[in-house]
DNA sequence: ATTGAATAATACGAAATTCGTAGTATGTCT
DNA sequence: AGACATACTACGAATTTCGTATTATTCAAT
């Protein structure tokens, strides 16, 4: 659309510095939390929102290596947050899904994320803050 | 203020995790170009930020171990991009400067995080990137 | 001036993580 | 049935993180 001057696309950076830092916190405590590292949280997020998805899949998803990720399973299968299971149709592949155990450590993770989101909005006033949903969602739209 | 919905709250949860999953992206290529991780880069950040700044600064602002500081200024300094010295005010600590070679590789972090920002303002037509960047400050200036 | 405590960092080793190579099991195609 | 592709696991090397112990320096109190 229209050039933004470098002098705004520093002040978007910076800001967007300190959201990221509020965001990691929040992570380092759900990681803390529960003992498990920042990609098998993401792991156990994905897995999450896609029951019964494959290895191959969360690997992609988060751009490691297929043995990395099978060491990540390995390490939430230990902890009783996902199950590995052979299906049928496929059997070389594993499905992969969340139990009650693993639910429980993304909740914690997601509250954590979204008490950092409603800290944000909060700093708004309601007009303000419908204002500054629509223009996220205008970018994250035009992000894919 | 006045409390988000819950609605609001999620969609801002979505929209900024797509956010960061683009930062994160453009951080793993600044990273790989130069073969550092992520704490090495994160660090370089830091010293540039604060010349002559102490080990246990870098420390705390990440986050880390003292230890796990220090070897990472190994790591630093064996690739020419920072320097330790022994200032004589307080010759127990050291004082971490950015060299040149170190001042590069922010440039090419700091450049992809800026083309990030770029992008999801040029998803705006002008009187919306203005509008948005008034409220990203609002909520920056909220957050201290 | 000396001793003791506090500060700031390093040395070293254990545990964990990531990833590449090789190997196994399963499925598909001819 | 055989060859090739797919999906994952086993294993080991390299790297990273961090705790404990140690060294060097400064500060404070006597």
């Amino acid at each position: 659309m229209t050039e933004p001057t470098p002098e705004q696309i520093e002040k978007l950076a910076i800001a967007f510095e300190r959201f990221t830092r509020r965001f990691k916190v929040a992570e380092a405590s759900a990681v803390l939390e529960h003992s498990l590292n920042a990609l098998d949280i993401q792991a156990l997020l994905f897995i999450d929102d896609h029951p019964e998805c494959r290895l191959g899949d969360v690997a992609r998803h988060l751009q490691v290596a297929l043995t990395t990720m099978s060491s990540s399973a390995d390490r939430l299968v230990r902890r009783d947050m996902i199950e590995r299971q052979r299906p049928e149709a496929n059997r070389r592949s594993v499905a992969l899904t969340i139990t009650n155990k693993g639910q429980q450590a993304v909740s914690g993770y997601v509250d954590g994320y979204r008490a950092s989101c409603k800290a944000m909005l909060e700093a708004l006033d309601p007009v303000d803050q419908t204002e500054f949903l629509r223009l996220t969602q205008k970018i994250a739209k035009y992000d894919d």
